[in-house]
RNA sequence: CGGAGUGUAGCGCAGUCUGGUAGCGCACCUGGUUUGGGACCAGGGGGUCGAAGGUUCGAGUCCUUUCACUCCGACCA
C-alpha cells in the first residue's frame, strides 16, 4: 500500500479522554476512532491489524480441527429463556424488539445459539467430537466501558464450543485447546501465562485463563517462580505464599485476560435438550467445552506489552505492515525510483510493505519517521540522499537500531533481516 | 448504580467567577521560501459555544431541566 492513498490520521496531541497507553497510541496512530462509549471505528490500519490477528487465530484453530461458522449477532430471546440466562445476564444483555414486537438480544456470547445449531444437526455419537467456532462481534452493555479496546461494549471475540460423548473426550479437547491457545499467543509474540481461574456464572468443572502480562492488566494473578503454575487471585487466596503444584515461591503480577477456556459438562445441553444417541442406544446430553479469545482486546494487549515513548511496537505477526519504505525526499526522482523498485520487489516476495511516498511539502522526512515510530511498523528502509552513493538506512523499530545497507542485493539483505 | 469532572472549529484548550461583536495552538486550503527528526513567512476557510426552556435591552457566561462523554469505585466468560 501507498501511504499517500491510505487514511492514516496520526496526531501529535493526546486525545483528552484516553488514559491507558494502548488506548492513547491506537488513537494517535490512527488505528481506531471513538464513536461512543465503548464503541470504536476501526480505521484502515486497525482493520488490517485486526484481520491479521483474526487470521492467526483461525489458522491455529483450523489446524486443531475446529469448524468455523457464522451466527447472527441478533438472536431471539427465546433461546436465552431456555437456559434461564435471559434473567441471569441482567442489563449487560442488550434487548430490543423488532417491528412485530418480538424480543431479541445482541449476542454477548453464543452458548445457546451454538447448542441450538448442533442439536438440530448432530444426532449420533458417530458425529462426535465436534468443535465449532466463530470469530464475530459481540455486544455487552458494560456498566462502565473503559480503556479503549480493553473493555469496549462491542468487541471481536472468537468463541468456540466443543461437543463430546464423554467427559474424558471433552477433557482431551480442553487440553488440545490449551495447547492451541499457547501456539496462538506465542505466534503473536506475547508474554503470557496460563492460570487457574474461577468458572464464574458459566459453571462447569474447571477453567483456565490466558493472561497477557502487563502492569495495566485488570486482573491480579499469582505465578510460581519455579514452575509454570499460575492462578487468578479469585481462586487462589492472595496470602498464599507457596505453589500448590511444586512448592516453589509465589509472586503477584498483573494480567490482561485475553483468553478463557471452560469445561462445561452438560450445563447447557441438559436444559436445552441437546442430545445424541450413544452406542448403547441411549439418549445422552452432549458433554461440552467452551473456549474464548478476545481478538480486539488482543490488539490493546499487544500494545500494552510492546511500546516505547515514541509509539507502538507491533510484533511481526500482528503488525499492519512488516516494512515501511520511507522516501526522504519524494520529489527527488532518484530516491523515488529506488523506493518504487524496492517496493515492487518486496511485494513480489510476499512482504507486507508500506511505501511512504507522500510528496506534499508539509510531509518532510521528520513527519515520515515520526509516523513510522508512532504506527510501530517493525522495520523501515529509509531511502535518502545516500542512495546516490548506493546506500540506504535500515531501522528496526524495537530499539530503533539503525544500520546502513548497500543497494546491491538489497532485497536479499532485507529478506534475511526479516526472517 | 454511587462519587468526581468535562462538553466552545477535526483535535487540544482559553474565555464563564464579574453578561456587551467567538478566541488561541495544532490540523486544513492558497502562494512563496525550505527539505534527514513533526519547518518558516504571508494570506484564508471552518462555530446554531452539547440540547431545551427561562432571566435580560443583550447569554458561551446567570437560573432550571436534560443529554452525552471521561475518571475513581462497585460490577464483569
Amino acid at each position: 500500500m501507498r501511504f499517500s492513498r491510505m487514511l492514516i490520521p496520526t496526531t501529535k496531541e493526546t486525545p483528552n479522554d484516553a488514559v491507558l497507553t494502548s488506548h492513547i497510541l491506537l488513537l494517535r496512530a490512527g488505528f481506531i476512532q471513538s464513536i461512543g462509549s465503548g464503541l470504536y471505528n476501526f480505521l484502515p490500519l486497525g482493520k488490517i491489524t485486526l484481520d491479521k490477528v483474526r487470521q492467526i487465530v483461525k489458522e491455529e484453530l483450523d489446524k486443531a480441527g475446529c469448524n468455523e461458522v457464522h451466527l447472527p449477532i441478533v438472536t431471539p430471546i427465546t433461546l436465552w429463556e431456555e437456559t434461564g440466562r435471559a434473567d441471569k445476564f441482567g442489563k449487560e444483555l442488550l434487548r430490543f424488539k423488532d417491528r412485530h414486537e418480538n424480543n431479541f438480544v445482541l449476542s454477548p456470547t453464543n452458548e445457546e445459539a451454538m447448542v441450538n445449531l448442533v442439536r438440530q444437526t448432530v444426532k449420533s455419537y458417530k458425529q462426535l467430537p465436534l468443535n465449532v467456532y466463530q470469530i464475530n462481534w459481540k455486544f455487552r452493555d458494560e456498566v462502565r466501558p473503559r480503556f479503549g479496546l480493553m473493555r469496549g461494549r462491542e468487541f471481536l471475540m472468537k468463541d468456540a464450543y466443543s461437543f463430546h460423548a464423554t467427559t474424558e473426550d471433552m477433557e482431551r479437547e480442553f487440553a488440545l485447546m490449551e495447547e492451541t491457545y499457547k501456539k496462538i499467543f506465542t505466534r503473536l509474540g506475547l508474554a503470557f501465562r496460563v492460570v487457574e481461574a474461577d468458572s464464574g456464572a458459566i459453571g462447569g468443572a474447571g477453567s483456565k485463563e490466558f493472561m497477557v502480562l502487563a502492569d495495566s492488566g485488570e486482573d491480579t494473578i499469582m505465578v510460581c517462580d519455579a514452575c509454570d503454575f499460575g492462578a487468578n487471585v479469585e481462586v487462589l487466596s492472595e496470602d498464599e505464599k507457596v505453589c500448590p503444584k511444586c512448592g516453589g515461591g509465589l509472586s503477584q503480577t498483573k494480567g490482561i485476560e485475553a483468553g478463557h477456556i471452560f469445561q462445561l459438562g452438560t450445563v447447557y445441553s441438559e436444559p436445552m435438550k441437546a442430545e445424541f444417541l450413544d452406542e448403547d442406544q441411549k439418549l445422552k446430553p452432549f458433554v461440552m467445552g467452551t473456549y474464548g479469545i478476545g481478538v480486539s482486546r488482543l490488539l490493546a494487549g499487544i500494545i500494552e506489552q510492546n511500546h516505547d515513548e515514541n509509539g507502538c511496537v507491533w510484533t511481526k505477526e500482528s503488525a499492519p505492515f512488516l516494512v515501511d519504505i520511507i522516501v526522504a525526499k519524494a520529489k527527488n526522482e532518484e530516491q523515488m525510483a529506488a523506493a518504487e523498485k524496492l517496493y515492487a520487489e518486496l511485494q513480489s516476495k510476499g512482504v507486507d510493505v508500506l511505501l511512504d511516498d507522500r510528496a506534499d511539502k508539509k510531509t518532510g522526512f521528520g513527519v515520515k519517521i515520526k509516523d513510522f515510530e508512532l504506527i510501530g511498523i517493525p522495520y523501515a528502509v529509509v531511502i535518502g540522499n545516500d542512495v546516490s552513493e548506493g546506500k540506504v538506512e535500515f531501522i528496526t523499530r524495537d530499539g530503533l537500531q539503525k544500520e546502513s545497507l548497500s543497494t546491491e542485493n538489497l532485497v536479499e539483505q532485507i529478506l534475511e533481516k526479516l526472517a
